[in-house]
RNA sequence: GGAGGAGUGGCCGAGUGGUCGAAGGCGGCGGUCUUGAAAACCGCAGACGUGCAAGCGUCCGGGGGUUCGAAUCCCUCCUCCUCCGCCA
């Protein structure tokens, strides 16, 4: 969320950056926020006074008896009806308050690109040229049934659609891209961290998800507060929950695993073929506590791991700078990581980094001390799709795919799966 | 699953109704001493809200209650530990 400070100080600014993002400032609340904190504030004054009134007059009562005693044992009681019935009021304004602020989304950089939809990020840059195959491209969900290695069929059987089993060389690969993540990442500082795969809603909403409702995205477990989580940037960003770190901890980057649940509300539609949009997939995500001074040079420093990642692999894929209506509350400024996917004809995102600055921190209330003495901070948070393993691998499917509808392992994940070069066509 | 015990500041740990935001220790910071460091000694130090500030308020696992007054009593939830059972 963003600090209420703020809001009071530079209203103008929250206004510009709803608008920026597609969003009316009235429908918003924001000027109901203004109001209600304004309000709120003038009765925490009052109850302020009351209660210091109320303290000196309780404190006073030890030292009476008698009659004395009990006068002032009935002022003190009046003061303290006085005093519930403003606090009730009070106790209200102030969830309101809360609830309007949290809805509010993070501000903007600068150079976020303004639009609607993906249709209207900008494109920053393109590595590698898309390998011509000199036949006609199979998609990975043909390739996969040809070489006996992904079942989508079966998938559906069991867990319906959208699910699907991995067999045969497609495990290795899995575990090899999962392997290929944390041998690239640990030199550079990263520290891989296994995490559950469900978190309490309380984490989720932390992150800005929304665990329950309509909208939901997110699994959740009945007569339970815990929910599957859509990515390990829950459960890691939820690990140092209110802890106060140490300056010379920061940066913190983390490689965290764990499988990803999404419900894909809404989403069922030209995308719902083969293992772009899946219920379920693994994943190797990056995550960053660092300075706010520091942030935008470490969301950077994601992007270019996240290049070096698909270079290693040798796909090719354009970098693009996500637009304001393409950007989810938390986000201050995102990436998408397109590979080129030949069984699409184009473009398709593997992975992405956000910077959400202190918008999460400050829900999770994530802080680090800048020196000794000195008041904490909120630190600010980034996370980074290391690896997506299911888009990944659809992209090395076909790009790696020849004629016979074999495929061609890459390079660098041979080690990783015992020299194994190929997977053979069982057609 | 059953029976007991415990959750206090960065850490350890006192504290069973008022003067406790909380003794003491460790760690931290500043200083004295020293060529420098260590040791020793002296001192400073919680978080949050509000306020220009002084201050005031809130916080002793979470929530609720009793009381003029709760870290302290009651209820409830959560977490951890020990023992038993069960499973691996």
């Amino acid at each position: 969320m963003l600090d209420i400070k703020l809001i009071r100080d530079s209203p103008d600014l929250v206004r510009t950056t709803l608008q920026r993002r597609n969003l009316d400032p009235a429908k918003a609340g924001l000027d109901e926020l203004i109001a209600l904190d304004a309000a709120w504030r003038a009765d925490q004054q009052r109850v302020n006074e009351l209660r210091a009134e109320r303290n000196a007059a309780s404190s006073e009562i030890k030292k009476l008896s008698g009659d004395d005693r009990q006068a002032a044992i009935a002022r003190v009681k009046a003061l303290k009806d006085e005093l519930a019935s403003i606090e009730a009021g009070l106790a209200e304004r102030s969830e309101q308050r809360d609830r309007l602020l949290r809805a509010m989304p993070n501000l903007l950089a600068d150079d976020v690109p303004g639009g609607h939809s993906d249709e209207d990020n900008a494109e920053i840059s393109r590595w590698g040229e898309p390998r011509q195959l000199g036949f006609e491209p199979r998609d990975h969900v043909e390739l996969g049934q040809l070489t006996d290695t992904i079942d989508f069929e079966r998938g559906a059987k069991v867990a319906g659609a959208a699910f699907y089993y991995f067999k045969r060389e497609a495990v290795l690969l899995e575990q090899a891209l999962l392997a290929y993540a944390a041998r690239e990442l640990m030199p550079r500082g990263y520290i891989p961290i296994a995490t559950p795969d469900l978190a309490k809603d309380e984490i989720l909403d932390g992150i800005g998800f929304a665990p329950r409702g309509p909208e939901t995205q997110v699994y959740s477990v009945e007569n339970s507060d815990l929910s599957l989580v859509g990515t390990a940037e829950i459960t890691v960003g939820g690990y140092h929950g209110g802890e106060i770190l140490e300056a010379e901890s920061l940066p913190l980057r983390y490689l965290g695993y764990s499988h990803c649940f999404r419900t894909e509300a809404g989403a069922h539609g030209k995308e719902s073929r083969g293992l772009y949009r899946v219920h379920q997939f693994t994943k190797a995500e990056m995550f960053v506590l660092c300075t706010p001074e520091s942030s935008i040079e470490h969301h950077e420093e994601i992007r270019e791991i996240e290049e070096s990642l698909l270079k290693g692999l040798a796909l090719p894929y354009r970098v693009v700078n996500v637009c304001s209506g393409d950007l989810g509350a938390p986000a201050f400024k995102k990436y998408d990581i397109e590979a080129w996917m030949p069984g699409r004809g184009r473009y398709g995102e593997v992975t992405s980094c956000s910077n959400c600055t202190d918008y999460q921190a400050r829900r999770l209330n994530i802080r680090y001390r800048p020196e000794a003495k000195a008041s904490p901070r909120i630190v600010h948070m980034l996370n980074g799709t290391a690896i997506a393993v299911s888009r990944t691998l659809l992209a090395i499917y076909e790009n790696y795919q020849r004629e016979d509808a074999s495929i061609e392992i890459p390079e660098v994940l041979r080690p990783l799966m015992g020299g194994i070069a190929q997977i053979p066509s069982r057609g």
